[in-house]
DNA sequence: AATGACATCAACCGCCTCAAG
DNA sequence: TCTTGAGGCGGTTGATGTCAT
């Protein structure tokens, strides 16, 4: 028996979500809180899928994401935890609460893989003794250099666990770059609008200023809309400032920030299992994309030059340390 | 200016996990 | 123990934007 459909096909609508659609959702989900979204269409009436509306949250209107192009940092991180993790997007990307998986993958998909081979053809065309990069590089170096890493991890997750170091978390100097909620104004140069933020202030001036009904239906989506682009980019700051949104939207949406984001959803025991599972695997690490190829990453020597040169061998400790225990903090 | 190729990313699809009954 | 269904996840698609010719 085949399972019935999560939502009846024939009344959902689908594609791009409406600004009107959004604050229905916004609002629902901030009285309500996130969660038991099989009844979130029916209460709001909205025609979507409860899985198209949860997806809405999570990747878009979730308050604290971070959108826009991503930082050399941040690149660095997502390649060394899709070399310790694989194709988890959910895990990875519970290391970087601002960035969504979706967004995480998708970034992956169109610029870190393009970047890696384009950096992998460097090394082969680096390699003039005529051996193959994956020849120069003897797999016992390899090894040892894996299980570095392994112990690092390692090390950093025992010390996360044993949740003995809050200060880890302010140590890092990365940390708040990672922790939305942490991050009171993180001048984070980007043109971008954070569609959370103009959702935020356009529901704030929905609240503000409660249209009639009947109008509201038409006009105050596109009009708040533009109200709150405008806002974004007439209130001086940074239209990517999180000082901004909580500045601006503090009464309204203080209960958007005491939810658990979904994305944090991944408690540090399923974390430190993805690990362990992953450390502890001796072959699982590099071996295709979903899980990691030894002999596939082999050409990292350029890769790894990239990910620890120029003080990133610091980030790359401050990546394990800062991220294994921003797990903990958040859990 | 037109158009075709390529890039990007929001959203969908289908499978998996796990808790509740 | 088995069944059911909600929620979560990763892979993929398609609409849209951008660039090159």
């Amino acid at each position: 028996m085949g399972r019935p459909p999560c939502c009846d096909k024939i009344s959902v609508k689908k594609g791009p979500w409406t600004p009107e659609e959004d604050i229905r959702l916004v609002s629902y989900i901030q009285e309500h809180g996130p969660g038991n979204w099989r009844s979130v269409p029916i209460n709001t009436g909205l025609l979507r899928c409860s899985k198209s509306c949860r997806l809405r949250w999570t990747n878009y209107l979730r308050p604290g994401i971070k959108r826009g192009s991503f930082t050399e940092k941040e690149e660095k991180m997502i390649i060394h935890l899709q070399a310790l993790l694989g194709n988890r997007w959910a895990a990875i990307a519970s290391y970087l609460p601002q960035r969504t998986d979706n967004d995480i993958k998708n970034y992956w998909n169109t610029h870190l893989k393009k970047k890696l081979k384009k950096l992998q053809i460097d090394v082969d065309g680096q390699n003039q003794d005529g051996f193959s990069s994956s020849q120069s590089v003897s797999k016992g170096q390899w090894e040892r250099r894996l299980q570095t890493d392994i112990g690092m991890a390692k090390q950093a997750l025992s010390e996360a666990l044993s949740l003995d170091k809050p200060n880890s978390l302010t140590n890092s100097k990365d940390f708040s770059l990672s922790h939305p909620y942490l991050r009171p104004s993180q001048s984070q140069a980007s043109t971008y609008a954070s569609s959370a933020e103009n959702i935020s202030r356009l529901l704030e001036n929905w609240m503000k200023n409660p249209p009639n009904p009947a109008a509201h239906q038409i006009n105050s989506a596109e009009t708040m809309t533009q109200n709150s682009f405008n806002n974004t980019t007439t209130a001086g700051s940074s239209s990517s400032d999180e000082g901004a949104l909580s500045a601006t939207t503090s009464e309204g949406f203080d209960s958007f920030f005491s939810f658990n984001s979904s994305n944090s959803d991944v408690s540090h025991e399923s974390v430190s299992a993805d690990l362990n599972a992953n450390l502890t695997t001796e072959n699982s690490v590099f071996q295709d994309e979903s899980k990691p190829n030894l002999g596939a990453q082999v050409p990292l020597t350029l890769i790894e030059k990239w990910l620890l040169d120029d003080g990133s061998a610091q980030d790359h400790e401050d990546l394990i340390n800062m991220s294994l225990g921003d797990s903990v903090g958040l859990y």
